[in-house]
RNA sequence: GCGCCCGUAGCUCAGCCGGAUAGAGCGCAGAGCUUCUAACUCUGUGGCCACAGGUUCGAGUCCUGUCGGGCGCACCA
């Protein structure tokens, strides 16, 4: 339905033709929502654009356009107001158009790769692991929504330094898994033991135990400990999926190290490799970062360490060619089943195409990354401007989130100062049920639901390149701007759906009986495709947010709608016959909107709570 | 030092490619359930959009600078 603001764009174009206006011109013709009182449902400011051109005022050729306009469908009249040119839309017949109509996107024929999550396989996850899986998630699901074929991937870097002083943890302490505690928890507290024993930023301590994690470091990268290593990341997903987070493929860094892809990568640019036979970086292989980022101490970026193996960048340069599709060698087989469908693991003695599913070849990438990693996803990108005609670059994105505060404070997994994804779910769900009236059939369901919903909205409301702070009773609000808000909207918008058809309501609708209210809602309803499109365009999920909120709060308010002399009057049971039915298409038609704005966010909307 | 991000109401934040009187929530003061779910709604309170210049018919939004805060600048990952 936004098709309307298209048409109108359309319309004043072709208004625009009757003029004689400069060649060089470009004009913005935009079509934006009047504000809620002013006359008109929408409306361009396109003459104060003209009024310079035609050396005329702006209040006049408002009032010209208004005259000159071939109205679309749809739109009954042009007005001008001031200098601004306003349409009104025709109530019955937008009204009856949103009512029938589902947003659906046509197939885009394009493949969007997003990474998330990427967790290290050393520890269980803390609060601030679930914003980055959350935007991702998300993202996926929009990019879904919009018609792009989606592949979400998690790197698992088994190869790297705290994944190796958590298996050396173990071995230290000898510990033994006791079985009762969830196994990601388990090690995690070994590592911080660990560094709770010793001080590994101290330069002796560290080489005084360096050879014993380089025994380790050797053991992951030739596979040896990759049981363990599954272990801990079965562990992780299991709190992913009590997320309702599901993954499409595992991308283990031992694989693409042993398929050989960081030799045809670095093979692939071999030309641009630098070798500085002198200095610091005698010995080293690696490039001049200048070109891409300035202010560094030093722009020559090591990618082959003096004694041939990589740094972790390199890895993830081949990792990326490997994403676009510029080689194979990669293999793939089934992990496990998730809920919505199975899960995907690199291999080495996997297949090409298990049970027929390729992977990579990505038309674009996006990886959901801390900003902190913001000089490795350069590298990267730098990486991608050196290989074809450099435009791989353009379609690598770092969406780079900010870290999340604990109560104000930098959370330190290695210092314990952290709190627990698990931990927050399990008290998220238990605040909620709480608030859940005991009479409701599957209550611990819904207040998981609802919980839950509470809880991701939290972290997807802000924008990801804002630092934010998880404070308990803010994150874990169930009123406000909070999914709950909009969860319980919707619970009301069905419970009328019910009520209707129990009593049997099927007289034809009459669209003419509808007013502004029921229009003003469907105006907030059609703006869906906007509010999605804008999310893909900025990378962040969070106007789906205010978006299901706004939606939620102009159902609200119809509901409690009261005339002159305070009494309802927007009472669909008790509406005339016509009206009425015509009012249920309304509040069916809301709240699959709420329940399409939440999905896209990962958020269930229960149908009573 | 250099680079990236942030600075909007007492607090937490929106503000879409510059457009109409800068919006929410929380808080505070009040009002509304014998009628479809009060996790709601309504009214009031609260702003030098960090500061200073610039561009523009028009700037919270774009540009430059300054000041504050976070992060990053390894042959770690």
């Amino acid at each position: 339905m936004s098709d309307l603001k298209l048409l109108l764009k359309t319309a004043l174009e072709g208004a625009l033709h009757s003029y004689m206006l400069p060649q060089d011109l470009k004009l913005e013709v935009s079509i934006q929502e009047t504000p809620s009182d002013k006359p008109g449902d929408y409306g361009s400011a396109v003459a104060f654009q003209l009024a310079k051109a035609l050396r005329s005022n702006p209040v006049q050729i408002a009032k010209d356009l208004a005259e000159k306009i071939s109205l679309p469908v749809g739109i009954s009249r042009a007005e001008a107001v001031g200098p601004y040119l306003n349409f009104f839309v025709d109530a019955a017949a937008f009204v009856q158009d949103v009512v029938s109509s589902r947003h659906t996107a046509p197939p885009q024929g394009q493949k969007v790769i997003i990474e998330h999550s990427s967790v290290n396989p050393n520890k269980e996850w803390h609060v601030g692991h679930i914003r980055g899986a959350l935007i991702g998630d998300a993202l996926a699901r929009m990019y879904r929504a919009s018609g792009y074929s989606v592949e979400v991937q998690n790197y698992i870097d088994d190869t790297g330094r705290q994944a190796a002083e958590s298996q050396f943890a173990v071995r230290h302490y000898s510990a033994i898994w006791d079985k009762t505690t969830k196994f990601d928890h388990w090690l995690g507290s070994l590592y911080v033991q660990l560094h709770k024993d010793f001080d590994l930023k101290n330069k002796e301590i560290k080489a005084s135990l360096e050879p014993q994690i380089a025994a380790v470091i050797h053991q992951l990268e030739n596979g040896e400990l990759r049981p363990e290593i599954e272990r801990v990341v079965k562990a992780q997903l299991e709190t992913a999926a009590s997320l309702g987070i599901e993954y499409d493929l595992l991308t283990w860094e031992s694989d693409v190290v042993h398929a050989g892809l960081v030799e045809q990568a670095l093979a692939m640019f071999a030309d641009r490799l630098e070798s500085p036979t002198e200095g610091k970086y005698a010995g080293a292989k690696g490039v001049d970062l200048s070109p891409f980022v300035a202010g560094l101490e030093e722009p020559f970026k090591v990618l082959v360490r003096g004694n041939g193996t990589f740094v972790y960048e390199t890895k993830d340069i081949a990792y990326h060619y490997w994403k676009f599709g510029l080689f194979e060698g990669l293999k793939f087989q089934k992990f496990s089943d998730q809920l919505e469908k199975p899960l995907y693991t690199t291999a080495p003695s996997g297949e090409l195409h298990p049970d027929g599913h390729s992977f990579a070849h990505g038309d674009r990438v996006i990886n959901v990354i801390d900003s902190r990693q913001g000089l490795a996803q350069i590298v990267v990108k730098a990486g991608l401007f050196l290989v074809g005609d450099g435009s791989y670059a353009k379609y690598h994105h770092h969406l780079a989130n900010e870290t999340v505060l604990l109560e104000g404070q930098t959370m330190s997994g290695r210092k314990g100062i952290t709190v627990s994804a698990d931990q927050v779910i399990a008290e998220a769900q238990s605040r909620a049920l709480a608030l859940t009236p005991e009479s409701l059939e599957a209550r611990e369901a819904v207040a998981s639901v609802i919980g839950l919903g509470a809880l991701k909205f939290a972290f997807l409301k802000a924008s990801p390149e804002r630092q934010i702070d998880f404070r308990w009773d803010n994150a874990l609000a169930l009123q406000g701007d909070t999914a709950p808000v909009a969860q319980y909207a919707h619970a009301r918008a069905r419970k009328i759906g019910r009520d209707g058809s129990s009593r049997g309501f099927d007289a034809a609708p009459d669209w003419d009986a509808i007013g502004g209210l029921e229009l003003d809602l469907m105006k907030t309803v059609a703006k869906y495709p906007d509010v999605l499109a804008l999310c893909l365009r900025d990378h962040s999920p969070h106007p789906m947010c205010s978006y299901a909120l706004e939606l939620a709060g102009a159902f609200n308010g119809y509901y409690n709608h009261k005339d002159a002399s305070g009494k309802s009057d927007t009472n669909i049971m008790h509406s005339p016959a016509g009206l009425r039915e015509a009012r249920l298409a309304v509040v069916a038609r809301v709240a699959y909107a709420i329940e399409e704005a939440l999905e896209v966010l990962g958020i269930d909307a229960p149908d009573e709570m």
